[in-house]
DNA sequence: TTGAAAGCGATACCAG
DNA sequence: CTGGTATCGCTTTCAA
């Protein structure tokens, strides 16, 4: 009489649920529901007779009713400025690649502001909105402005996620002070910028160009910190007038290159805030018919892939950006047990210079 | 006495739920879901109780519950290959942004394959954890593999989601046939590769070498048919020595390119399967000292950003990516009403060639 | 080892 | 316009 499958309105076949698999099985729902969680015993033929069922049934359990029983949701999310930048799509791809292991889906959004919102409004309503989807984890990526009432809100939100049971990861951003419950993984801006600098400078460079980087982004204030410090080092007053930031696009890379072509402003090389910006100049450069390097040397930041696809190919400082999405997942899920409380707040990856081909000593050092 | 946040077990705060706002309201449970869906009318004193109880306690709903009661989940589905594909990305951020504009979140997935699984069976795994999510829609992106017993089994996918009132939607993908329920959103690979073709041999090019793009996959197939088709029409024989599939990344261009240019054959132009492949052939061509266009034209498709990056900015075909991601949602969310019934199940979104810098007659025509 | 039943946190129907 | 309450599908004590 009845169908295999149950019907309900309009037509349209209900999903089996629990209770049907129960009913073909003749045992009860907790049974079901136990041999499927296979976290407590069930007689070996017992389990059987609920596998089966569940195969004709082809049953799959309701992940909401999951969620809202087991409060538990398989989920993580993260936030990212914009899909398409790779910097931001590596580490998504590490965090996805991680959720998977680790039988999860992944909730991606983009908070790049537009029509009225703040990138960083965004960001938060973002947060409340994984929140609500109890995802077990919210990774947001990507430097922070530097902003005293920001931080109070972002801080609100890293609580009220640990008071669900979830966590707040930030990935390539700085803490929010050591009240405040987060997890993070990090690598060393100032320091590779330093290292890149003096890199530079060893090669004789001593003008050298800063080019892009949003103002009052944590990551341009630690790059510019480091290529500061550098040039201080070694006894070079950094001066205002090789500095300019702006955005992190290759867009910008190239119109503000050509801007600064125009003008009458001197350097041997430039210091580009990220590879993106790089790649712009250096095809602003070679419009120009400057060539990179004889003419001025270029050095990126991130070491996104296409940066050794570029001719000449940059020099750059290395960021693992796949390993920070993966760590995130990581950090996040790993909680923390009896032997090593605290074990692991905070990771920090490691940089380094790659040297390639856009760098070379300045024409009339 | 009760501090104002509820507390848990443990010391964490538990979220204040729909009970804590009637009770603060002083009011029913039904009340404060009314004002809060702002479905049904609610006297304008009450609301204010209820949004004042409501900001009091900060309260957020919780996703799951109500996607149980309501059997809605403000949740999408895409599922691609590789997040870091511009090809990919550049649609996710298309969906991405839809789906935020409805008010829903994005659940992304990569189905790329490795450690044993395949990407096809890692598909339909992953569709069927987001029926598991309830999403209200699922978009699977990229070309398919022709083969019956895959389709079939997606067809069931199709069917499944279908059931529980959600929707499959194929994002530049072949129909399943007429009888299963699913949406689509394509764009004519077939013609775009024939006026891309139409347009080299318009320059005088007779020998015209294809390369790149899985062999079997729906978008190779049609593309290449393409370009048999107008090479056809002008009275060329296709010749399979110049047919040279294999994969869709820029890695695969650079090296098939190079090997290929150890060999005798002979051609005075290239049709790269992608525009990732023209600029890993371009590269390859470029370091053995060969120009474009001047010594061979080069074209790709699908008019991704970095096209016009590349020198010589690349003749391709332009496919609106993020338009076609948008398009998903919109057309999966479209629940067709009493007046256009099948209004669309399907749309195409248009292509042109894009007439740049990398196509120019060949040298001895 | 298994079952009964009490939640989990909303929605929506049915009265009033 | 508002309140009571059954219901959604699953997990998890508590007993047997």
């Amino acid at each position: 009489m009845n169908s295999d499958a149950p019907r309900g309105k309009a037509g349209t076949t209900r999903m089996p649920t629990i209770d049907d698999v129960a009913a073909h099985a003749g045992v009860s729902t907790a049974t079901v529901s136990r041999v499927l969680n296979g976290n407590y015993p069930v007689a070996k033929h017992t389990r059987e007779k609920v596998l089966e069922a569940v195969a004709e049934l082809r049953y799959t359990a309701n992940a909401h009713a999951r969620a809202l029983a087991a409060s538990a949701t398989r989920t993580v999310g993260i936030i990212v400025n914009d899909v398409v930048d790779p910097f931001f799509s590596y580490i998504v791809r590490g965090v996805e690649q991680e959720a998977t292991l680790s039988d999860r889906l992944c909730l991606v959004a983009a908070a790049r502001g537009g029509s009225g919102r703040s990138s960083r409004d965004e960001e938060l309503e973002l947060i409340d909105r994984m929140r609500e989807q109890r995802a077990d984890a919210v990774i947001v990526v990507g430097g922070a402005y530097d902003d005293e009432g920001l931080r109070r809100k972002m801080a609100d939100r890293a609580r009220a996620l640990a008071d669900v049971g979830s966590v707040l990861v930030l990935c390539g951003r700085p803490s929010l002070g050591d009240s405040v419950p987060t997890k993070m993984v990090g690598y060393d801006n100032e320091g590779g910028a330093f290292a890149l600098t003096e890199h530079l400078i060893a090669q004789g460079h001593r003008r050298i160009l800063y080019l892009g980087g949003p103002p009052g982004l944590s990551t341009t204030s630690a790059r510019l910190q480091g290529y500061r410090r550098a040039l201080l080092a070694r006894g070079i007053a950094p001066t205002d007038d090789l500095v300019h930031e702006g955005a992190f696009g290759r867009h910008f890379g190239y119109t503000r290159m050509r801007e600064l072509l125009q003008t009458n402003l001197s350097y041997t090389a430039v210091f580009a805030a990220n590879d993106l910006v790089a790649a712009g100049a250096l095809e602003a450069l070679t419009d120009a018919g400057i060539r990179v390097p004889e003419d001025i040397s270029l050095v990126g930041y991130d070491d996104i892939p296409q940066s050794f696809e570029l001719r000449p190919k940059l020099t750059t400082v290395h960021v693992p950006l796949e390993e920070m999405g993966r760590e995130s997942v990581r950090i996040a899920l790993h909680r923390e047990d009896a032997f090593d409380r605290q074990s692991a707040n905070e990771v920090v990856v490691g940089t380094h210079v790659v040297v390639r081909e856009s760098v070379a000593p300045p024409r009339e050092a």
